[in-house]
RNA sequence: GGCCCUAUAGUCAAGUGGUUAAGACACCGCCCUUUCAAGGCGGUAACGGGGGUUCAAAUCCCCCUAGGGUCACCA
């Protein structure tokens, strides 16, 4: 590792400390559930401490509703920490509405040594500044007329009921430094910096300000976040120095971009962890395309469980830019982990499925179990997420069958199905036991016996069972079925096609 | 517009001066098979452009271009 770039060795990132700090201002959005990822990853490959921290300072859009939503996206993901809002913690309270005193006690100091100011601007005043300098095709940047107000003149406007809010005076003509773990050294001018609010008029602390004096006091060691902090990271930086403390490391990772390189948003798919699960993503594939995504293992292999992740993660393989959400690769992680999952979990998942698609009611008895089990067995490779599941089951469902096109009823009419339809009906009838084993073996001596293809077989039986013909293996559905509602279907198709039964 | 980040196939992405430029998704073909799917095997497909540096550049430097971020009393 290269100490020059800011990089830390393996003996002390030992121990490290990490926050995932999102705002409660809605669901937890996909770019964030990487940002929680990389963090937790990094946390637990060191034997770190992960920290959840809410930045819930802007009080017209939080709510504890979105805090606790978040919380539980986070869980079903599979990640967990070990301080923060629910579980505590000795560097606490993890909110920071409930940390406002220590804001407070750092403001003042800022404020009397003159690195901190009272501003009496208002918004639409702000707003039209920013205006003319844009239109001027200048940088937008505050003036810093408050900072030479008087007292005298301060005291006038706080008289006449003015609320002031609190600007960090920013050193001019410097050089800021920040040193990245995935960017190496970025070098910001101060300059280009205007000043900056660090306390709002209603006296809370800017996500800025708050962040810098939390990451201290709870002693952060590595700020792994978005890119879009990048460009705020040389205001803390500053923040840091007027404090005296030295800055943690940072890691800015790139953003996950929508199909068409913009921005992913609501307009352009789905972009909260919600959503995914909802529509039956395996938690496992949406952490390991996540983790995929922006980060690169050494070897060759691409699907991880979580704990492996965990033995291989690190920040020098994180990708600098910015990567397109490839839905299909989620899509075929996700049917990797659904093919390959204990057949129980992957029933217990899509029975909701089927519950709400009216194909089963809310109580089912064991027996119900057992066969629904075997319905998930039968359909689950052709799933891509679980609510897909609703697409391939009418058949096991519904036996007023009909024939999906034209020709299927022509091969009911040749010559061999009597002879194939009436050792089924009697093979069936000297079955003890019909299971999708038994099933197999009856079909298989019914073709021995007639001496017919496999095709001369079953293709008529798959078509007089289901009008199609492609769907799930041929045994597995006559075991589902059963005995009665398979003579149901073969009386019923092969009536449709003027075929003697 | 200023500042900042980024740039290898359609997408994710390996690659750190000398490689036949990995691998994966998607796509196409073949095999397997009662069908579809799954699976196995194989294939198409990439270093944004221009200048340097060097015996040698995807790799280092500069410019351009493109995409993204940011410039809030949002985080």
């Amino acid at each position: 590792m290269d100490e020059a770039d800011g990089r830390g060795g393996l003996a002390e990132m030992e121990g490290i400390r990490v926050r995932f700090a999102p705002s409660p201002t809605g669901p937890l959005h996909i770019g964030g559930a990487r940002t929680a990822l990389f963090n937790w990853l990094l946390a637990r490959r060191y034997n770190g401490t992960m920290i959840l921290r809410s930045e819930d300072t802007d009080l017209e859009r939080s709510s504890l509703e979105s805090e606790k939503n978040i919380m539980e996206d986070l869980k079903w993901l599979g990640m967990d920490w070990d301080e923060g809002v629910d579980v505590g913690g000795s560097y606490g309270p993890y909110r920071q509405t409930e940390r406002l005193e220590l804001y407070q006690k750092y403001t003042q100091r800022l404020l009397e040594e003159g690195r901190a100011y009272y501003c009496f601007c208002s918004g639409e005043e702000l707003e039209a500044e920013r205006k003319r300098q844009l239109s001027r095709g200048e940088t937008p940047r505050y003036s810093g007329k408050c900072y030479h107000l008087s007292p005298a003149e301060q005291e006038r406007l706080r008289a006449e009921g003015y609320k002031p809010a609190i600007r960090f005076r920013v050193p001019t003509g410097q050089q800021v430094p920040v040193l990245d773990e995935v960017r190496g050294r970025v070098e910001f001018e101060s300059d280009g910096i205007g000043d900056f609010v660090i306390v709002k008029s209603d006296g809370n602390p800017t996500y800025n300000y708050a962040c810098v004096i939390d990451d201290h006091h709870m002693e952060i060691t590595h700020v792994i976040r978005g890119e879009e902090h990048l460009s705020n990271t040389p205001s803390q930086v500053m923040l840091y120095e007027a404090l005296g403390w030295t800055p943690p490391a940072f890691a800015h990772t790139s953003l996950i971009l929508a199909e068409d390189r913009s921005k992913m948003s609501k307009r352009k798919g789905d972009t909260s962890v919600k959503q995914y699960r909802d529509k039956g993503y395996l938690p496992e594939a949406v952490v390991n395309f996540l983790a995929l995504l922006g980060w690169s293992p050494e070897g060759e292999e691409e699907i991880f469980l979580p704990q492996e992740l965990v033995a291989q993660f690190s920040l020098d393989r994180v990708s600098r830019s910015p990567a397109v959400f490839n839905i299909d690769k989620l899509r075929w992680l996700n049917g990797h982990y659904i093919k390959n999952s204990p057949l129980d979990r992957i029933t217990k998942l899509a029975v909701p499925y089927l519950v709400q698609a009216g194909y089963l009611g809310e109580d089912l008895t064991p027996e119900e179990w057992e066969w629904v089990t075997l319905v998930v067995a039968a359909v689950r490779e052709y799933l891509t997420c679980l609510a897909e599941i609703t697409d391939h089951v009418d058949i096991f469902f519904n036996d007023e069958i009909e024939f999906e096109e034209e020709g299927l009823q022509e091969v009911l009419r040749q010559e061999q199905v009597p002879r194939v339809v009436a050792a089924l009906r009697k093979a069936l009838a000297g079955l003890p036991e019909l299971t999708p084993a038994t099933a197999k073996k009856m079909l298989g001596d019914i073709r021995k016996d007639l001496q017919l293809g496999g095709k001369k077989v079953y293709m008529p039986l798959r078509i007089a069972l289901t009008g199609s013909n492609h769907g799930p293996e041929l045994h597995e559905l006559i075991a589902i079925l059963g005995r009665e509602r398979v003579e149901y279907r073969l009386g019923r198709t092969l009536g449709l096609a003027g075929v003697e039964g």
